[in-house]
DNA sequence: TTGCTTTTTTACCAAATGGTAAAGCGACGA
DNA sequence: TCGTCGCTTTACCATTTGGTAAAAAAGCAA
């Protein structure tokens, strides 16, 4: 792994709006597995292309010991998504209002491509739900991502009107980014046809920075 | 690849690989109706989550009467797929080596949005597909797009080389291009709760046409 | 150990799903 | 009118799948 992809761990994935409930040594293994072989699952085959079994075994457990610590599959995936929106929103919470505007859009550009590389089954598992029409995740993406994105938008449209970077529509601006990059843990296996040779991405870093350095240089 | 094939038309869109069959005016009507239910329920749910009842359903067909038209779940979603990517190659096919690099750069970005605005249901089925693994389309990849892509490609670099164009990694370039204007159709559930106010589109086209023409300009 | 709680397994089930067999229907030529 | 050919429906079926009940086993505090 690469030194940017290490600086890319976000803080501690937390399941967030349960409440606080004190597990066991086994809960606390069994759900981590069960959420990690649900993860791998869920992100290669989409909600309803899952099946328990498949959970199940790439766990190491039983159905029914899965259901044991979890109301069902739909439970599994909504905490899997829960988690996941927090680790989704941290590259851009970091976007400092205090730093230096250019070098601050290009270091949240190299945070984004250094996740898709880390992290491609939760980018993938993002995905699928979006491109379903985020049927378990609409309201989360209303109340969480939304006032983030509207509150660094309007930071970035300051540092536009300010001359400090060059004129752009912030909201399109990070919509190309979050494109750009995910793209890479998205369509992976695209890229890997068109571009065989491994390691694709130190050049995917140096063609987003040299795009967005020379869209955003006054 | 051949200068006739560089510049050639787009051509008809034609399923492939199918052998020529004289079809009924009733086979050609409701293989069609098919097709299209298959397109709207494959692409809104994926392979696995897509039911022949609800293709039945949304084409006004009964169950038994679909798999009179095709030979199963699998035979319809691969015709889909074969069908869809004529389409998609189309707009990279057109880029024209005769014409001016940065506006035939700029053309083919327009293309794409356009595509993604007009197709949004082909985009997301290709998605799906790639997202996924590309299981019933990998060998369809490497023979039919990746000869384009490598062409394509190869007449990009020459532009950067001759100084008609900023230097870029083509490659690159046209995963940038893919991802940022298929993106307003994959993650339109997403785009429409960050946008609200209708019409994402000419926003979309002014951002794009600016950051690749400051990403080429010389 | 004893007795209790937590975890896991075994044995199921009802619904959904992809698919099939065969009868029915409608148009058309002889 | 009859037969035939192409299309459609009815009635099924085997598997898969999410989920449950309850017994068995494993922890664990005393």
């Amino acid at each position: 792994m690469t030194d940017a992809a290490r600086t890319a761990k976000p803080r501690a994935l937390r399941a967030q709006a349960e409440p606080v409930v004190k597990r066991s040594r086994i809960q606390t293994r069994n759900r981590r597995r069960i959420l990690d072989a649900a993860l791998e699952v869920f992100s290669a085959h989409g909600f309803r292309g899952a099946t328990l079994d498949q959970i199940a075994a790439e766990a190491g457990l039983s159905k029914p010991n899965i259901l044991y610590y979890f109301d069902g599959k739909e439970a599994i995936h909504v905490t899997l998504l829960n988690q996941l929106m927090e680790t989704w929103l941290d590259p851009l919470e970091q976007l400092d209002p205090g730093g230096e505007p250019l070098e601050e859009i290009l270091a949240y550009v190299r945070r984004k491509l250094d996740m898709a590389q880390a992290y491609p089954r939760e980018s993938r598992l993002f995905a699928n739900e979006i491109l379903q029409g985020a049927p378990r995740m609409g309201p989360h993406l209303e109340a969480r991502l939304k006032p983030l994105v509207d509150q660094k938008a309007a930071l970035i449209a300051g540092w536009a009107e300010a001359g400090r970077i060059a004129p752009v529509d912030p909201r399109h601006l990070i919509f190309s980014i979050w494109a750009s990059t995910q793209h890479y843990a998205d369509f992976e296996a695209q890229v890997n046809v068109l571009m065989p040779e491994g390691g694709v991405f130190p050049g995917a870093a140096r063609y987003l920075e040299t795009m967005y350095r020379r869209l955003l240089t006054v």
